[in-house]
DNA sequence: TAGCAAGCGGGTTTGTGCGA
DNA sequence: TCGCACAAACCCGCTTGCTA
């Protein structure tokens, strides 16, 4: 155990007098609040230890007074308020099931808890628990992430669903408010699950969640870019190909592509099927909405790969963009 | 501090016209 | 006939303001 933080003595009705400790139990950070009778380990044991129990706010009314008064400092009122997943877990059944209207306060002013609840919500997705790296990006994506088959619902709602608005709206260590991709950005960094690692062979785009203005800027060309490119990367093949290669794969499968759906066909369609309709539709970095050259000249203009290079015979025509180029189909 | 609701604005979907 | 190109409607992320 490493002491952190000095100790203080405060009177705060019945926390007589206490000192701040962080230590680890399990592998977790928990703070403790020593006395000067003892140590009191975990949130939920410094509740019982000072007859709070079922009185979380009362807690932080305290915690919050010891902060005002300037015995701790903004991170030591972080630290008070850390809490067990055990303890969430209950305070989470609690909210969902209506027996307690609202998390206590100050739950959501821990990095931590909003990490854990985080994961709480998405433990409700079955198998999400057990899942290695892969499963989880795959039940984010099949579950929460577009609009989820089974209940119609998209991500953010998911999170409304799980009781978590009030964290979404008001934790200061969300970049956004009311924003799913900064709850899961959160979580991600929170448990080192690299979901957004794009050397990895599977991984979560950038792009996969909405975010309002996500294509507007320079981040949101940068971002059009990468999404055009993850898209391609699902081409057997084509992310360790060579120039010719990557222009004999776009050929065989972008613009030869044939649609599932049976409907509409090629390069637009590629792209659409492949989640960019939004970015094809509004983008403002497109020389024209929906258009296929547009599509592949800003990716090639953000990667310099050379598709359109004008000096090489090889090289992929407007012309053969600008209509279906039926030669190239495959699959029918 | 937490939760809720309304409203705005932008992303997504859908429908249709047009040209090769 | 096919699929690009565009517009409009719809949906939802996000902000704001209010209350408990």
């Amino acid at each position: 155990m490493r002491k952190r933080h000095k100790k203080i003595s405060i009177d705060l009705g019945e926390l007589v007098s206490f000192r701040l400790v962080e230590t680890t139990v399990d592998n977790e950070r928990v703070f403790l609040l020593k006395t000067t009778e003892g140590t009191s380990v975990s949130y939920a044991s410094t509740l019982q230890k000072f007859q709070m129990e079922g009185q979380p706010d009362r807690y932080f009314f305290y915690a919050r007074k010891a902060f005002e008064e300037g015995f701790v400092n903004e991170q030591g009122l972080e630290l008070l308020v850390q809490m067990e997943k055990l303890t969430l877990k209950e305070y989470y059944d609690d909210v969902q099931s209506g027996e307690r209207e609202q998390f206590p306060h100050g739950t959501h002013l821990n990095r931590a808890n909003v990490a854990i609840l985080t994961e709480l919500a998405l433990e409700t997705i079955e198998g999400f628990e057990t899942a290695n790296r892969e499963g989880k990006i795959k039940l984010i994506r099949d579950k929460i992430i577009g609009k989820n088959e089974e209940t119609g619902k998209r991500v953010l709602q998911f999170f409304l669903d799980c009781g978590l608005g009030g964290m979404l709206m008001h934790s200061r260590y969300l970049d956004k408010k009311n924003s799913p991709l900064a709850v899961l950005e959160l979580y991600n960094r929170e448990r080192k699950l690299n979901l957004f690692d794009r050397s990895q062979g599977e991984y979560l785009g950038r792009w996969e969640i909405r975010k309002r203005g996500m294509w507007k800027g320079k981040a949101g060309k940068d971002l059009a870019v990468e999404a055009i490119e993850d898209v391609l990367w699902k081409i057997p093949g084509y992310k360790t190909a060579t120039r010719e290669e990557k222009i004999r794969l776009i050929r065989t499968y972008v613009m030869g592509y044939r649609s599932p759906t049976g409907k509409e066909h090629g390069t637009l369609q590629f792209f659409k099927d492949s989640g960019l309709s939004g970015m094809l539709s509004k983008s403002p970095h497109l020389a024209k909405h929906s258009s296929p050259p547009a599509v592949l000249r800003l990716y090639d203009e953000g990667r310099s790969v050379g598709l359109f290079d004008p000096d090489k015979d090889d090289s992929i025509k407007e012309t053969e963009l600008r209509r279906g180029h039926q030669s190239h189909r495959y699959g029918k």
